[in-house]
DNA sequence: TAATATTGCTTGCATTTTGAAAGTAAATAT
DNA sequence: ATATTTACTTTCAAAATGCAAGCAATATTA
């Protein structure tokens, strides 16, 4: 993978030189909705993303300084995945896609919990959520 | 490209099944600045796509009802592309990217007219932007 | 304490996607 | 009538993806 060549500077396009995937941000959508993910558990959701894909991703979007891997406490072979503050950030554009394929993808899960809360009140839906995520202590 | 293998049920998943790659969603802003592009438009854009890839995600985003393809007014060989409404859909995810990257990326393109309008006020940029696109019969 | 299981990866290899370059057919311009 | 433009398609090498197995460092269980 080569993350360091952007093809132009143009914000979207350097986004998606990171995160344009089918993985990426499905990991951030798994740190949003659980606060903290071991590997094991990116593991267990359901889209079953292969270990070596996985690793790469949770490399790449740490060395982006988009998550940040933690110790887990009283545990040294488990590691603790969170966002950080430019994780966080990238929350809104995640709800956003949600929102689009809630509404133009048939058999998609509509009755998601978090999806009709934010079709409710979609600012106070990110306000909660995001200040959740940054409570404690984010880099 | 296998584009009828849906991961999940999750709408953030089936969203990156069709446009979970660095392409599919500069064809987007390209059609949100510029409301019709021809395949030649395209291939001149700054991120330079070879011809293959687009003309393979026109046709995806095109049977996905996410782009039109239109004759072009006297002219047999050209065509002009447009994003539907299902495509307009899409501009605030893509707004939201372009505004993360804008604030957490470097060399990007920060004075791009369009980020500092959509910076000053968002909700009004995304009125005037959506309403302009879906202003002539968009299906 | 010794054997077993868990965790977080890495490796090998086949398949799929991407990308650069060249090619092509229909239509348009000269 | 010839040259050029337009929108692709084809070819082939390189890179990314995905599956399965392997592995070393803990942690748990007997």
């Amino acid at each position: 993978m080569k993350t360091n060549e952007k093809r132009s500077d143009c914000p979207i396009s350097s986004s998606l030189d990171i995160f344009g995937d089918k993985w990426s941000l499905l990991i951030v959508r798994d740190l949003m909705l659980h606060k903290t993910r071991t590997y094991g558990d990116f593991t267990k959701a359901k889209e079953k993303i292969a270990t070596n894909i996985l690793a790469n991703r949770l490399q790449v979007l740490e060395e982006q300084g988009i998550i940040i891997k933690l110790p887990y406490p009283d545990n040294k072979v488990k590691g603790l995945y969170k966002l950080s503050k430019k994780g966080v950030d990238l929350i809104p554009a995640v709800i956003e896609i949600a929102l689009w394929g809630s509404s133009h993808l048939s058999d998609t899960d509509e009755s998601s919990p978090f999806i009709e809360e934010v079709k409710k009140n979609k600012v106070k839906f990110l306000k909660k959520i995001m200040d959740k995520l940054m409570a404690d202590d984010v880099a």
